[in-house]
DNA sequence: ATAGGGTCTGTACCATGGTACGGAGTCAAG
DNA sequence: CTTGACTCCGTACCATGGTACAGACCCTAT
């Protein structure tokens, strides 16, 4: 496949897959002269995989270093680390989620203050304060 | 109180209140020359409740542009921006925690095919497969 | 054989949210 | 009356995660 198909499997842009390639996240073969089109490079449903793998580690809050890592542990026989890896970003995770929901209840709070009915400025600043 | 003790009050750095002064979201009181200390700038307690706000209002993802408007609108009437405002990032908050709680058991995932007992490299990419 | 579309290489630039620093002044305690 | 801590002001720099060219080249369809 081409680097535009690659990127649009895993919807990121072209300019997206050169940056991973950079970065050392994505293979970056060499253009091959032998299949055409020549002078092309080439990509297989693995690199797709792994790119979409990319973006998935991304949500879960990993940084494009961090990725790296994984990648790399993908090859290994390193299980602890992998496993330790999970583990902390899981943690973290979990505090993440749990502030969102605070967020979420300030938010509604904020909606609820703001509701249409009233008159004059809402409060914003203190629906936060709880 | 002084801008060490205005930072400390919200955990943040002295060189970020005054970024966020230069961003326009907490107010830059002239250095005064009449209250000692002379020559420093003084705070209120309000101003340390708008520096909190700042953070929750981070934390609930609004980007500082955002903030800044939420700001104004504190002072003003437009009381239905506001609720929009709110009502736009509470939809996309949901999204989001949505989003989380998917990478969470995605992580869940790795860590149990990682875990200990295994020979061998663990199948991270595969483990956000699903 | 020529026009258009994708590709290649390299380098430059961007937004966001800070962080650091130099050089000067001021204040309070020892 | 000096030392150390804090402040002020201006400007420069940083990390992260991209995005955007320019100037070639090549490939396919007309």
């Amino acid at each position: 496949m081409t680097i535009s198909q690659l990127a649009s499997s895993a919807s990121v842009g072209v300019e997206t897959v050169r940056f991973y390639q950079r970065r050392g996240l994505l293979n970056d073969p060499r253009p091959s002269r032998q299949v055409a089109p020549a002078g092309r490079r080439h990509y297989s449903e693995d690199d797709a995989r792994r790119l979409r793998f990319i973006r998935k580690a991304q949500k879960a809050g990993f940084t494009l270093s961090e990725i790296a890592r994984l990648l790399e542990l993908d090859a290994t026989a390193d299980r602890a680390t992998a496993n330790a890896m999970a583990r902390d970003r899981l943690a973290a995770l979990d505090l993440q989620i749990a502030e969102l929901e605070a967020s979420r209840r300030a938010l509604e709070r904020l909606a609820q203050l703001c509701a249409g009915t009233g008159q004059g400025p809402c409060p914003i600043i203190e629906a936060f304060d709880g």
